[in-house]
DNA sequence: GCGACAG
DNA sequence: ATCTTGTCGC
């Protein structure tokens, strides 16, 4: 896959809020411009006190989510995990991936949030930005907002709101187990992202791309090679 | 200033 | 994110 919009990722906390907030203008909600067939699920692990992270690509089928290819790439990183700025220790390592991926996925699913963000750009809305791709962030846990009520039933949702604005929704996936935050990332709308996240889920509380992404990374780590 | 805080 | 055993349910 290749990136559109490329920027310095060596900055201090204070220059990637700035970045955030100047990229955050290019976020869209808007309808998806074709039915996803084939889409795409990232993460990464690491080993505590190691600054090698271990990112990961899945790319699977709406249709029967059969993988349909998979890259894990080591990379080095020295941004540390600060909340509100995920994106910035992830997202390089997870270029490396993506630049190894010859599939061209029609969504992009991240393991994080996407507009549901202090400035409302989370790391799904990064990636989605950079590579102008649809994305939805689906986290597991909230990061920014308030629920009138939390989600029980399969299926059910409760509206997320920050700032006067519905930026997510708690998406129940799994009767007694905590739902999962659904947030646009880019160029999709949140009843599309949320319709798909269900498409994607079969009977876990996490959709297939990012639980798939996250056992590639973590079975990558484990064996220590790729 | 205090508490919360994706992964 | 990662560490880990026990326990419950299909
Ligand atoms: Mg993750």
């Amino acid at each position: 896959m290749e990136i559109k919009i490329k920027h310095d990722w060596n900055v201090s906390p204070d220059e990637a809020k700035k970045i955030q907030l100047e990229l955050s203008k290019l976020v869209k909600e808007v309808k998806l411009e074709k039915e996803p067939e084939i889409v795409a699920g990232v993460d990464v692990s690491y080993n505590i006190g190691s600054n090698l992270l271990y990112a990961g690509v899945v790319v699977i089928t709406v249709k029967d989510l059969e993988i349909i290819e998979k890259v894990v790439v080591e990379k080095e990183v020295n941004f540390p995990y600060i909340p509100g700025l995920l994106s910035f220790r992830e997202t390089p390592a997870l270029y490396e991936a993506f630049s190894r991926l010859k599939t061209e996925p029609d969504v992009i699913f991240v393991d994080g949030q996407g507009i549901a963000h202090p400035r409302f750009f989370g790391i799904a809305s990064h990636i989605g930005v950079l590579y102008d791709k649809p994305s939805v962030g689906v986290a597991k846990s909230i990061l920014v907002g308030t629920y009138p009520y939390l989600p029980k039933k399969r299926w059910e949702t409760a509206p997320l709101f920050f700032r006067g604005k519905q930026v997510g929704c708690l998406l129940c996936t799994q009767e007694g187990a905590e739902p999962v935050v659904v947030s646009v990332g880019y160029k999709i709308t949140l009843d599309e992202a949320v319709e798909l996240t269900k498409k994607l889920t079969r009977g876990f509380r996490i959709p297939e791309p990012t639980r798939l992404a996250h056992i590639i990374v973590n079975s990558a780590r484990k064996k220590g090679r790729i």
